[in-house]
Order: C-alpha cells, then structure tokens, then sequence
RNA sequence: GGCCCCAUCGUCUAACGGUUAGGACACUACCCUUUCAAGGUAGCGAUACGGGUUCGAAUCCCGUUGGGGUCACCA
C-alpha cells in the first residue's frame, strides 16, 4: 500500500458543543482529500485534561457521522472510532509519544526546562503589562540555566516543563497556499510551553507530532493558528522533519463581525439539527462561506451544490479570504430549497417523520397516505423541519385552536356557514374538482366573491388564515372530519376568539 | 500596546487591467391567487479613503482608516 499524495484532518477539542466551524473545516478538509484521492482523518486533541468533556467527545464524532449521512466522502477514513496503524486517535493516548519528542528536544538543545510556577509567571507577566512592554510572552528566565542545574533540579523532583527556545534573531517565513510568504520577525516568538508540568503535550507540540507520524500532508485549519505557525515549523525543524503544506481559511463570523462562536450564542451543530436543518444544506452554505462555485454562462453562480460537485471544482484560488458571516437567514432560505426542489417527496416524507419522531412531534401520527398528502401540500410552506410541525397541528388533532384572525373570518362569514355545511354534506365525494365546483357555485349563488365563502370554512377547519390550498386540503382531511369541524364551529354558542380558544 | 491577516451592495459573493461592477439572501413594488407560502417580473443597494503605476485600476504598488486574530502550563 503506497501512501497517499494527500492526507488531511481536523483536529475538533472535546471541550463543549459540536461546533460550526469543526463541520467547515470538515468539508474543506474532506473535500480537498476526496480531490486527489486522498486520506481525511479525525483526531481528538483532549489533552487540556481540565477542560475535557466525555459527552463532548460523542456528541462531535456524531455530528460528523450526521454530516456524513449525505456525503461519503465526509467519513473520515481514520478516526477514534476506526483506528488504523497510524493510531490512536484520540490524542491523549498518545502523550508517551509527545513526552518523548519533547525530550528529543530537550536533549538536542531546541527546547530547555522552565522552573516557573504559574504564579511566578503570571506576577511577571502582569509586571510586562503595567510596564507596557510590546513583548508580553515569556521572559525567557530559565533558559540559560546550565544543563547540570537544570537536570538536578529535575531529578530533585521540582516540577516543570519544557519550553521551545526559539531563535532569538532573524526571520521565519511562512508559505501560506492562500496568503503567500509570511514574514515573522524571530525576536516576536515566544519560548512556547511544549509539554505542561502534568505531563501533557500543548497543541504545539502533540499537533506537529501526531500530524508527522499520521502523514498528514495538508494542514488546512483556521487562521487563528497562522501566527503561531512559525513556532509549529520551529518544532518540525527541531524533529528533523518536513513541513506540511500550511492552508489557513479564512474566519466564520457571527452578526456584528466576531468571531463565530457557541459563546456568543450562535446556534451550534446541533442546534441546527434540532432546528429541522437538513444536513446537505447546511454542508451546502457552508460550502458557500469563503468559496463560491465558479459560474456559469449567464454569470450566475451556482448556489444549490453538493460537495461531490464541490470537489469537481474545487481550488484554492477560489477561496475569498475577507472572514464570512454566518446568515441564518439564508441558510433557511436554502434548506426550504433542498425541501421543495432538491429531494424527492418521499425522501421529504421520511425526513419529517423521523425529525418529528426524534423530536416529539410525531406521537401517534402515521407515516401514511395522509401525513404523505399533508407533506405535499405543506411543501413550499415550510423551511425546516421544525416549521413543519409547529404549522400543521390542525390536520392531526382536533384539538387545534384558533386564532384571532380566524375567529373574526368565521364571525364575518356565520350565516354561510350552515349553507357552508349543507352543501358539503351533499357532496357525493370530496374530490379536489368536487369541492371546488360546490364552493364556487355556492358564492355565485350568494353573489359574493369565492374567498368569502372560503375564508370562514378555512378559519374553521384550519383555526388559521393561513393553510395550504381549499381544495387540495379539504380532500386529504375528508368529508368526515371537515363536517364535523364545520358544525363543531357552527354550534359554538360565544363568539370565538384568543389565541387560545378551543373549538367548543 | 507589539506582531500578523483581511477589506466589492446590510449579508454571501462574481470580476483574474478594459463590464451600464454580475448573481444570491434580505427588503420594496407588481403579477399569479381562496388565505399563507412558493413562483415570476421589476426596483433599492457596493468597489473604505488618499496617493501612485498605466492609454485604461475593484483588480498592481505605497500610505491611511477600519475590522479581525495572536501574544495561556487552551486548543
């Protein structure tokens, strides 16, 4: 088995919600793997044992499994949950590793041990502040410790950890694929923590390990980490090792500009999911955030793609690096899109059923021919699949109530509704044709426009203004139960009104 | 504050030196219509600013401004 041209990874913390931004890179990642028949991977980076959240870890792996529902390609081929010989994949099972490269380090003179406590540091730290320094890293105390002292306080026991000594002059050039050449000057690096007092590896140094020993090729990630990358290559030259190709993407922005975040209240992966967000749309927009589909002809973009068709033309040189920011609005836009014109109806059907059955709304409802006709008509009126539910309550209980607005249009309408009745109850079927001939020939007999007959029997039968169309409704509900409501409205003795009213 | 990145309609974006600066979401109007949607048509709306380079700049260069990131024994 030859190894793969490119392997690339995301490396999510399990620390706290399933985040947008682990699902970007995700694709990004997933998508330039599949392009060159590549290898994606998943590590956990759970080495911060204080911050570490056990339920965090599942929730992520499942929110990728979600996404990977629509889209192979986005399995990764390597992850906690399928190891392979470059494992395991879950950082922190891998700390005897990091504890020994950063010995090598160590040893070769490319790291040394600091003594500092965390008090200590934070004392001068706060000191650099008040004086206003422009350098606000770490003031290098111990780093000309002798190597005999620093050995004997180590074997004495005093706890501390081991630290990059960067170089103190020159520059340090990073070759960004989207930004080219980065010129950092030496003298702004800090002498980064490589391996904590606990015994844990920092990011730093366990994701250029693990990045080496996995073959990773490609490091695609967010921008956030383009400043500390010259201390990554710093690593990588102290190893002996080569660089990766360094890919940073641009930000994904909430309102206002900030960076995107649970924190700030933006909706999480799985807020989505609950929300009846469907997988491909999501994958979609996000698609759409920092890259766009090259156009066609008339010189409109494409905006409704998979990302099997964002792999075929997916480059770099396509990706916009102002930051993006996330708009919910359009995402639901989208989703009501794949809803109405990208699945098939039954695929609609089965999402909608199992998202209410997942989420409660579902009890005791079928997924027969009338839920199917239901979804039908429902289709361009609804844009997650939440708003499916919370829209339909009238066609699966009697128990739906009726609202200002219908309680006025049934008022307005009380003396056609026992004509109302009668003629529906004369009706030898409720076909779509039948019904609406009736309808139309009771408001020419009556001598008023079509929508004043229809108006009060909708508030009737619906407890709302607004519903799918007369007729097309009338025949999925049937005569039996239109009949009912109908009388049920016409018997009511008080005049109905209140969001809250019932039917009696 | 030092350093780094970025900059086209409110938002997502197209343009790869020559276009009336295009499309999408949102918004407005109209059409369709039994309501609400969907759909269709039209409209509103941008190259942050200042200098260069060039016959010609949204596009290349410099500066200014603005926004973001980073400077953790977090990732």
């Amino acid at each position: 088995m030859s190894a793969p041209q490119v392997v690339t990874r995301i490396a999510p913390s399990p620390t706290g919600d399933p985040h947008v931004g682990t699902a970007y890179q995700a694709l990004f990642n997933s998508v330039f793997a599949r392009q060159h028949d590549g290898k994606f991977v998943v590590r956990l980076e759970d080495t911060d044992r204080s911050r570490y959240n056990a339920a965090s870890e599942g929730r992520i792996l499942d929110m990728l499994d979600w996404l990977g529902t629509v889209w192979d390609g986005l399995k990764p081929d390597a992850s906690p949950r399928r190891e392979d010989e470059f494992g395991p994949y879950t950082q922190s099972e891998r700390a005897g590793l990091h504890r020994q490269y950063a010995e090598q380090l160590l040893e070769s003179g490319a790291a040394y041990r600091a003594f500092d406590t965390p008090e200590e540091l934070g004392e001068r730290r706060k000191a650099a502040e008040d004086r206003k320094d422009s350098y606000l890293g770490y003031d290098r105390r111990d780093r000309t410790l002798s190597r005999e002292e620093s050995d004997g306080r180590a074997a004495a026991g005093e706890a501390f950890v081991i630290r990059l000594a960067a170089p103190l002059e020159g520059q340090t050039t990073v070759r960004d694929r989207l930004r080219g050449d980065v010129v950092f000057s030496n003298a702004e690096l800090d002498d980064k923590v490589l391996l904590k007092r606990d015994g844990f590896p920092t990011y730093h140094l366990a994701a250029m390990v693990d990045d080496h020993l996995m073959g990773v090729t490609h490091v695609i990630r967010a921008e956030e980490w383009l400043t500390s990358t010259p201390i990554h290559q710093l690593i990588l030259q102290g190893l002996g090792w080569a660089e990766p190709e360094w890919i940073h993407t641009p930000w994904l922005l909430s309102k206002g500009g900030k960076k995107y975040s649970k924190r700030r209240g933006d909706p999480s992966v799985e807020d989505f999911r609950k929300m009846g967000i469907l997988p491909e749309a999501l994958l979609n927009y996000l698609g759409m955030m920092g890259w766009s589909m090259p156009s066609g002809d008339d010189g409109a973009a494409q905006e409704v793609f998979s990302p099997a068709e964002m792999v075929e033309h997916f480059t770099w040189e396509r990706v916009s690096l102002g930051g993006s920011t996330f708009d919910v609005e359009k995402l639901r836009w989208l989703n009501g899109k794949y809803i109405r014109e990208v699945l098939s109806l039954d695929d609609v059907v089965n999402r909608v059923h199992a998202f209410g059955a997942e989420q409660g709304y579902a009890e005791g409802i079928g997924k027969n021919e009338y839920f199917r006709a239901v979804v039908a008509m429902m289709l361009p009126r609804f844009e997650t699949l939440a708003e499916f539910w919370e829209k339909t309550t009238y066609f699966f209980s009697e128990d739906y109530s009726i609202n200002d607005k219908a309680a006025k249009l049934i008022e307005g309408g009380r003396e056609l509704l026992p004509k109302l009745h009668t003629t529906l109850a004369a009706l030898p079927d409720f076909a779509h044709d039948t019904t609406e001939a009736a309808l139309r020939q009771l408001a020419e007999a009556e001598g008023v426009k079509p929508g004043k007959v229809m108006q009060p029997l909708r508030a009737a039968i619906a407890g709302t203004s607004e519903s799918p169309g007369m007729f097309e409704m009338l025949e999925a509900m049937g005569q039996g139960r239109v009949l009912e409501r109908v009388a049920r409205v016409l018997n009511a003795e008080m005049p109905l009104g209140g969001q809250d009213s019932p039917v009696y």
